[in-house]
DNA sequence: CTTGACCCTCTAGCGACTACAGGGTGCATA
DNA sequence: TATGCACCCTGTAGTCGCTAGAGGGTCAAG
């Protein structure tokens, strides 16, 4: 007989919290557990290793479809690598786009906020780098 | 008489979805506009302005209600430009954040997948340094 | 008079949870 | 034995900022 957890232990020791791990399994990330007498779900040690998987990807970004699909290659381990590398390469990918995204905007957010420099609002730079023309005042 | 706008119009001249500004409109960022004979909104210059303060705020970032409170501000034009100040500088902090949270991911990510140098999953690094310790295999 | 582009309201869905409400279970203590 | 309290259950609704669709009405051109 294995230990068995309940669904607090387990998102104790996974750092995950319990609502958080009842929508992965609604959405079939993780199977249904045994139940115990009183309906509570009973995990075993290997749904703690699957959990850990799941949160790991998730904290380095990964979308809860690209989580499932590394999944389903690390249960088949015969399997070729290219995939697993094509996902996580892909992944890096988006975050490289996100990076930059967030690097022209705060470039751009900067200069505006630099703009002001005090006074009421409608001679505020910031304001005015906003709305394009305004026709009530300026 | 002023000319008047079509939803339509609008959405092109701010590069706006029409569905959007309708959503706007229900959470009470732009004002409902007059209505024509035909049950149309017909908008005026005035709309347009405050929609693209609107667009250019959302562009850069800016949460939906840090919108409002910018919209508030600037339509009370001989308040202290330092709430404005204070809205954009909390937000490009929230910008660092963001950039400096997924500076680090990817850091991590790169270095996950660098480790991958082929072969079945089995051996795949990139799936052992998701799972901390699978007792299946491994 | 018909076609087609536009407009209307209302509802549901996205991702990835989070937060209740309204109950049941299990264990320790008085 | 009773009671309190921490934990568990299901189910639903809310978050953010839209987006998409159903099922219809309006308007101008040909």
């Amino acid at each position: 007989m294995v230990e068995k957890l309940t669904i607090g232990k387990l998102a104790e020791a996974t750092g995950t919290k319990v609502e958080t791990i009842r929508w992965y399994e609604k959405v079939g990330l993780i199977a249904p557990p045994a139940r115990t007498g009183g309906n509570y779900r009973a995990y075993l040690p290997g749904d703690l290793a699957r959990l850990s998987f799941i949160r790991r990807a998730r904290d380095l970004g990964f979308p809860i479809e690209q989580v499932r699909a590394l999944l389903d290659l690390s249960d088949d381990r015969t399997r070729d690598c290219a995939t697993v590398d094509r996902i996580a390469t892909e992944h890096l990918r988006e975050v490289d786009r996100k990076i930059a995204g967030l690097t022209a905007l705060r470039r751009e957010l900067s200069a505006v906020i630099l703009s002001c420099d005090g006074g009421t609002v409608a001679q505020c730079r910031i304001i005015e780098a906003l709305g394009p023309a305004d026709p009530i005042a300026c």
